[in-house]
DNA sequence: AGCGAATCTATACGGGCGTATAAATCGGCT
DNA sequence: AGCCGATTTATACGCCCGTATAGATTCGCT
């Protein structure tokens, strides 16, 4: 293992138990084994470690999601939806204190340019990665660059985000994954008006 | 004006261009024309006096939403609503720095029990207030503690943090009043029954 | 084996940080 | 006027921070 992967490892450990915004130089260097320098070296600075780490933290996560939302290759779109949010819900709990660290990055970004490009970039990738994947589940050739596509990206994306926030606001007045399949129903059925030839669910 | 109010007015407009990490006693110093140890003094420590400064921040938001949702004594509970979430997205851009730095604390929050109690406190008493306003706005001699009220005031806000928090990740993606209330209108009736029974979604 | 590049080590540096201390000043009260 | 507590001032202390530098070591290649 390089001091490269030594650090990234540490700094995820320490997202986890000291936050993004306490995490010193020194910390990562004790929990990594390697040396002040090394930082420096391999990443410019403590910052382009840190959100180098948060990076890996975000695509992991969209992995996940993605590889459950497609888990099963007959599941209709809505079903998606449900199966990822409810996933979602369930392994937020465990993700609490990573969470809080990318919401203080989320934070930092505002006024930290290049963070905030990188989140940005991030974002715009995960959305573009999940209207291919709602395109793939209506499976009527519609492609994922479809703006209805990317608007229901853009939408279930934002409920995540949404979720996971109030997670940590307010830990027991999270929606059950039913609270959200009602609503989902409504907004759903407002995107793809269930006139006419369509695919999607009917609940 | 005493130094007290002199540092709490420092600390209310450094948060708004620093944010919440990056101030140090020093700028709030330089801002509000006093002493350093002046802090100590009547804050005991920088973190005291940027949680106070918080506080009034947050307790002036409930404010202006609580006055605005009262302002029209005929209006229905569900309109209220409408109209608070309206108001409180149309102020949404103009809030976005000082919503960082809210942000910001809520995250240093999960570390920090001082904050962590103080708006938990916060939040409790918002929620009762809203509580109270749902009751008043039903008329029917339901009080704020009941269970419902109690419920609904916790789902209001919730929105408006889940409204302020997707605002900052991403501005162009927020729901407009009219999605909003499209999805309120069921979640409502479900936890307001117009009838007898049973208007939850289903599988 | 020998060379150059990549990587790692040890340490120094300057600076900014939050807080504490002690003295000066103010303000109300008798 | 004189006192006392509340407040304000000036400054010092010690700590830890992020980064840079220079030299040692390792690795890949011929």
């Amino acid at each position: 293992m390089s001091h490269r992967d030594d650090l990234l490892a540490a700094a995820r450990t320490l997202l986890e138990d000291k936050g993004y915004a306490h995490i010193t130089a020194r910390d990562l260097v004790a929990a990594s084994g390697t040396n002040l320098a090394s930082i420096g070296y391999h990443f410019g600075s403590k910052a382009g470690l840190l959100n180098a780490a948060i990076a890996t933290v975000f695509e992991e996560w969209t992995d996940q999601l993605a590889e459950l939302a497609m888990a099963d290759p007959t599941a209709s779109p809505i079903e998606r939806g449900h199966v990822t949010w409810a996933a979602w819900l369930a392994g937020l709990a465990g993700k609490r204190r990573l969470l809080v660290s990318y919401i203080e990055a989320l934070a930092q970004a505002e006024r930290a340019p290049d963070l905030r490009r990188q989140l940005a970039e991030l974002y715009r990738t995960c959305r573009v990665r999940v209207a291919g994947l709602v395109a793939e589940s209506l499976g009527d050739g519609t492609r994922g660059d479809d703006p209805r596509c990317r608007a229901v990206a853009s939408f279930v994306v934002a409920v995540c985000d949404g979720l996971a926030v109030q997670s940590l606001v307010d830990p027991d007045g999270v929606p059950t994954p039913d609270d959200l399949l009602a609503g989902l129903a409504t907004l759903w059925s407002a995107s793809f008006p269930p006139d006419g030839n369509d695919t999607s669910g009917r609940t």
